[in-house]
DNA sequence: TACATTCATCGAATCGGTTCGACGATGTTC
DNA sequence: GAACATCGTCGAACCGATTCGATGAATGTA
């Protein structure tokens, strides 16, 4: 492969010189540097990035770390994955993907081993044990989903609770007074997702602000507990008028026990929801619902990484809150 | 951050020593391995990636290119992503992950700039166009996805012929004379996503040797208009005893379709398909359907393309294809 | 005309590893 | 006990870039 020296040669000039017209850093004669344009094309030279690593410190390289577990829902992750991944593209980085199962490990990895610029870490949990190696790490890292101490850490989210409030205010301004509200799965909470809890916690708040009734349960998140389960909330409670659905896996199969139940929204029952405008289009889901913007936090949280990477004091680290967005689709009455 | 001469000075030895004690490659007595290790360990010493890359040419990463398309399933591309990282890791790799959607450029960005070691392409279609930067490229590649031409190249992928006979063999042998067949949509035939027309002509084929009849249709692949036109394919062959469905997105919604028709199956009609099981459980698909092993096709890429990165003519190229297995779940009679 | 700037380029040092050849000290073999 | 291996270690070269300081030429200014 064609190194710079190679070119340098070819074009009769320095290797500096070469490096010069590359990165632009000094003023470069027109003459030379359409002979090292010219070099540079016929031998197909490209500069080797472990070797600029070396030299400059910096990979162009962004770590982004999650795992998949049993209880989410796949196409959801999928959204951030491919956000997070567009916008470093878009401001010249390239995405080094680690699924591994042992999170803090894999942090310390490609940190120490200074693969990366900067590490996104995806679905945070209340006690994230990611975030020490993180916070161990030369790199800057940005956060989506929020972590008991945000301490040092760039965080990105939605905000629940006001995502939470705005749904029970708009039942509640319908009229509605006894709600069905199906949160993530069990297990959701017990490992710490935190936008679990401020989800529900916000709503029955709310609601008790209002003095109505609200009805909390878990979902499921494998099928054929998933309908199942719905089934049974939703004979538990027959005199509900509305049901806010904050679950992936419940919500994309909502249609089709509702439908088998013959129950007709809104008509029988209001329905709300939380999920991303791509996520209810691949699933059909006609519900009003607060949009989870997965693409507008995965760009916040690159820009913002990025911002950081080129200079680590940047400004005080930040919490940020995407706000929450109703999109009305008339599943209310 | 610490550097191997830092380990070597705190254990009073050389910084090759330091290098052979790590690598292993020449013997180091127990107490200068002890020292060592212990200025590691007290330094926090990591290798530095680029640098040692740069050395040996090795960059223990692996390139994964992939762009989401609006006609394909999320969810079922996932699972050739956690595949193909987990079955990397095992092997010691990490995984680039480029979703550009100028494919070729990727490839060649990522290859001659030497951030990889080797690349795996998935979705491969007929006329790949990363094809030739591949083949350009110094480091070996393998394919997820039949294409034209395999030259030089190792291809990876489903029998999907077999597949298609598999299923109506099965159909034929039950007695079922009239099938629809829903392939994919349109739009991935013409984009050259072989594994369609591979599918529906050995399917077409297969039905005529048996004097059988099969009616093949696109499916689509947005809601709502996937449920229509699985209502008009429907509505237009009310003869047809037996149904294959070829499309992730068509066979995650039929169930509803079905059951919003009053449809049984298998008793009104008998249905086979072609998922995963993990797609099937999410979906809670009950169908008849040959497996498509993902996660068994990701690791056999992985696995064969460490070892041409370890020896470039490990062996001929291939083009393995996996056997299909059918998975009886009750869905025909 | 002399001096200060600016421009274009070069050489050398550096980033942090790996690896080859050499070398002294020990251990074997006949 | 001479010849030969083997073991453990070191120094130097090398991988392929970037960057700093220096330098000569061209230009501007007084």
């Amino acid at each position: 492969m064609a190194t710079i020296g190679d070119v340098a040669r070819a074009a009769g000039v320095s290797r500096s010189t070469v490096s010069y017209a590359l990165s632009g850093k000094r003023s470069i004669s027109r003459e030379t540097r359409d002979r090292i344009d010219e070099a540079i094309a016929t031998l197909g030279f490209t500069v080797n990035a472990g070797a600029r690593a070396l030299a400059t410190s910096e990979t162009m390289v962004i770590g982004l770390l999650l795992e998949f577990h049993d209880d989410e829902f796949p196409p959801a992750m999928l959204q951030y994955i491919l956000a997070v991944s567009t916008a470093a593209r878009e401001k010249g980085y390239d995405i080094l993907m680690v699924t591994d199962s042992d999170g803090p490990g894999a942090v310390k990895r490609i940190t120490s081993s200074n693969m990366v610029d900067g590490v996104v870490l995806l679905d945070v949990t209340h006690d994230d044990p990611r975030l020490d190696a993180l916070r161990a790490a030369r790199q800057p890292g940005a956060l989506v989903g929020l972590p008991r101490d945000t301490q040092d850490v760039d965080v990105f989210d939605l905000d629940f609770g006001e995502a939470a409030r705005m749904l029970v205010d708009h039942l509640y301004g319908l009229g509605h007074r006894k709600i069905i509200l199906v949160s993530p799965p069990r297990h959701v909470f017990d490992r710490g997702g935190a936008y679990a809890w401020r989800f529900r916690d916000a709503a029955v708040e709310r609601a008790a602000r209002y003095g109505i009734q609200i009805y909390p349960y878990y979902g499921e998140s494998q099928q054929p507990g998933i309908s199942r389960s719905l089934n049974a909330i939703l004979d538990s409670r027959p005199d509900a008028t509305a049901m806010i659905v904050h679950n992936d896996a419940s919500i994309a199969v909502l249609p089709a026990v509702l439908h088998e139940r013959g129950v007709q929204v809104p008509r029988d029952l209001s329905v709300v929801s939380l999920y991303s405008q791509d996520f209810g289009r691949s699933f059909l889901l006609p519900y009003t619902a607060v949009e989870t913007s997965p693409d507008k936090l995965g760009r916040e949280a690159v820009q913002h990484l990025v911002r950081r990477i080129n200079d680590l004091d940047y400004a005080p680290t930040v919490a940020k809150f995407i706000e929450p967005e109703l999109t009305i689709r008339g599943s209310t009455a």
